[in-house]
Formats: C-alpha cells, structure tokens, sequence
DNA sequence: ATCGTGCACGCTGCATGCAGCATTCTTGAT
DNA sequence: ATCAAGAATGCTGCATGCAGCGTGCACGAT
C-alpha cells in the first residue's frame, strides 16, 4: 500500500536526452529542415544539437525503425525520400486506420471526448475563417490524433502516429490552393458531423474519403 | 548492357552488425528467449552477443522504436509486456491491414504471386497432416507476408511488418488445441480459394474474420 | 590532354572510459 | 530486533578514442 500522504516521488521529469533528440531531429524533418536526401553529418549535427555523437547515433537508429531515415552501410543516414507511390500509398492506408478509427470512436468515445473535439474543430474553422494556415494545419493534425485516440486502441493510434508523422510534410504542402483548402474544411464538417451523431458508418465513409481527397490534393505537390 | 561473363559484383554482403543485432535480439524476443517484463543488462548481453555495449544500445532503441521493447530512464531497456488488451486491439488492426492488403492483392497481384501463394498453401497444408507444428507456424506467416507483399503497397507490409511482430509469440502459443488448429486451417483455404478468384469483397472478409477467429483462439493463451 | 594510380583526408562504426544515479548492504542507534 | 542512515557497488548514459573504409585530389604515365 502507497503512502496517502508521501512526498511527491514521480521522477524529476529530466526528459531523457534521447527523446528530446528524436523529438527535435523528427521535428527536423518533417519541417524540412533536413532536407530529403539530406546525407546527415553526425559530427556537426551533433555539435548543432548540443550532443555527442553517441546519443545522436542512437536518435538516427531510433528513427530509421520509423522509416524516416535510413542507414546506408559505411555512409551513415540519410534523409529518407518518399517517392509519389510512398505517399499515396500511406495515404491509402491511413484512410483505411482512420475509418476503423472513426468505428471504434462512434463506440467508445466518451461525452468529453466528443466535446473535446467539438471544441478543436470550432477553434480550427475559426482559424480558416482567419486564413491562418500553420495553427490550422496543426490543429487538424490534433482533430484527426483526438479521433485515434478516443477510440482506445493504442496500437492503432501507434501505427497511424508513424504513418502520419511519414506524410506530414507533405500533406502542408498540399493545401495551398484556396479550393482544395475549402474541400477539406468540407470534409471536416462532415466528419465531426457523423461523430456526433456516432454513426459508425458515415464517419468510416468520411474518412476514407477524405484521405482520398487528400491524395488528389497533394498529388501535383509531388 | 551487362557483360554477360562478367565476375560476380554483387556486393560483398557484409551485412551490418546493427543489421544482425537487431534481427539477433528481435528474434529472441520473440521466442521467449527474453521474457516479457525482464531487464537488460547491457554488460551481459552485449557479452554474450560478441558485440560491445553501442551497438547493442543502437540496437535496442530500433527495436524500442518498433514497440518491443521500453525504455525507462536510468534503468535501461525492459522487454515489453503485452496485456490482453493490447493483443486483441493488434488483432484488430491487423485484421483491417490484412483485409485491405487482401483487397490489392486481389488487384495487384500478378500470376506469378499466386502461383507461389498457392505452393505455399500446399506445403503448409502438408505439413499440417503432419503436424509439424513450428514449421507450419512459420509458413503461416510467410503466407499472410507474402499476400501483403503482393497488393504492392510498401507503408501497408511495414506497418504490419511490426504489429506481426509484436504479436508473433502471442500467436505460436495460440494454436495448441487440434480444435483450434483445424479452424485456422479451415480459414486458410478460404483465404486461397478467395484469393485465387480474386474476389476482393470475399478474401477481405475472410482476413478479417481470420483475424477475429484469431483472437479467440489465443484469448485464454494470455 | 586524358586516364590510371596512389596518397591523404574525413567520416562512420565500434570500443572503452568516466561520471552520476539507483539500489543494496552494512552499521549503529533505539 | 528493527529501523534508519551512510557507504559501497553496479548499472546506465554520455563522451571520447581509434581503426577501417570510402572519397577526392594530385601526380605521373601514356
């Protein structure tokens, strides 16, 4: 039996020294600052981050399990690219994620749950109304991570977290015209639509689509 | 055009001591060799492996990336414990994987695939009226990997590359009643029948229900 | 001038050294 | 005998050292 009263004993939350380095090169990337392509120079890199070469190695390993780098014998790592057919592929089966997603949400997800999302999907409409594209863009980013994860399954949120954080990059690049903005905005609409109304199969249909949509938006960005 | 006589190029495979750790550990995690819950002692480990402490620490922050394995600070890495939940919730998204990789293959995949597919049955098959338990159990998942590989969707085998991962020891110790054998087996020629009429609708649900029929077989297991 | 060869540099891959923290054993006091 | 406090041990986390390989440049030969 724990101590009602004990002193406050969670371990001083120094975040490991690894993931603040896997966090900041994933950011790297998919920001773009490291380019794809990009050889990456563990010595300079290092001295960049702050770190020795050590926990950096272990950073690069760490993200080429993700697929977002990959090791080249003798050559280190490199910027992994993702060709047009990666993208579109990973598209198809984020669609496919996220309509089991949306099932599992329209059966699990509690009322505040459903608020929640409500709440994040007005504030990101208020943000295109405004035209304000990167906190939309991350806002969206959140709707579709709060949908995942009021469903309950974790390995579904897992799987879809490395597939999405894959394709980011290239999913802002993709809203840029004014009308492929306003269909996804469409989408959305019907999405928190069917959520609400916990119609399983209206919300996997959405979905589904709107990955699908999102491939023809981005297709010509690549 | 390729001198015909030309001396052998292929590089000189000298497969990567990462590469080898990784698969080495991978591998004896999954048969138990490393039970779930135990901690590595990177000093032993690295001892017994022949390697040094890097890249057996490299190593193991791959396969912490791939699920497998956790890392708590100041105590290293511990092999993953699965619940029951976090089985069934795997099933379920490999289930939807599955179905959605059944559905390409059904489209994508040439004759050839199905040619060897088919050979892979009939050898599974042979070996189930031997019953030739661990031999069977791996042309198994050559089969489910191989009907992946053929819908030709790279993000869909890798993502469910590493759910199979996670879930192949759940799933050896699964199959032990002559019960349950038989219903797997009667799913697997399902499977092909469905796969070979290349009727999408049929082989994806088949997967799924696989699947499905899957988690009950391995529920008390756990 | 062009091509081939050798040398030098730079980078990766791995081993080892070292500091800091956690845990456990020991010792002393109650 | 029990418990608390301190010391010692052992492990992780990170830095650095070193060898081997790949690469590019210079020099020489044709």
């Amino acid at each position: 039996m724990e101590d009602a009263d004990a002193i406050d004993r969670r371990p001083i939350v120094r975040q490991s020294l690894h993931d603040a380095v896997v966090s900041r090169l994933r950011d790297m990337i998919i920001e773009g600052v490291l380019a794809p392509g990009t050889r990456i120079h563990e010595g300079n890199l290092g001295r960049e981050l702050g770190v020795s070469r050590t926990p950096l190695r272990e950073a690069l390993k760490f993200l080429a399990s993700e697929g977002l780098i990959e090791l080249v014998p003798t050559r280190g790592a490199v910027v992994r690219r993702f060709s047009p057919k990666d993208v579109r592929d990973g598209l198809a089966v984020l669609g496919t994620l996220e309509a089991l997603a949306g099932r599992l949400a329209c059966e699990n997800a509690g009322a505040d749950d459903l608020a929640r999302i409500r709440l994040l999907h007005d504030e990101m409409m208020r943000l295109y109304a405004a035209r304000d594209r990167l906190p939309y863009f991350k806002l969206n980013q959140e709707i579709h991570a709060a949908i995942l994860r009021s469903g309950g399954n974790e390995a579904l949120s897992y799987v879809h977290g490395i597939l999405q954080a894959r394709l980011k990059r290239i999913r802002y690049i993709g809203n840029d015209s004014p009308e492929k903005w306003a269909g996804a905005v469409a989408d959305h609409e019907a999405i928190i639509a069917a959520l609400e109304a916990r119609d399983a199969d209206a919300l996997a249909r959405t979905l589904e689509a709107h990955m699908a949509a999102t491939w023809e938006r981005v297709r010509d960005a690549i």
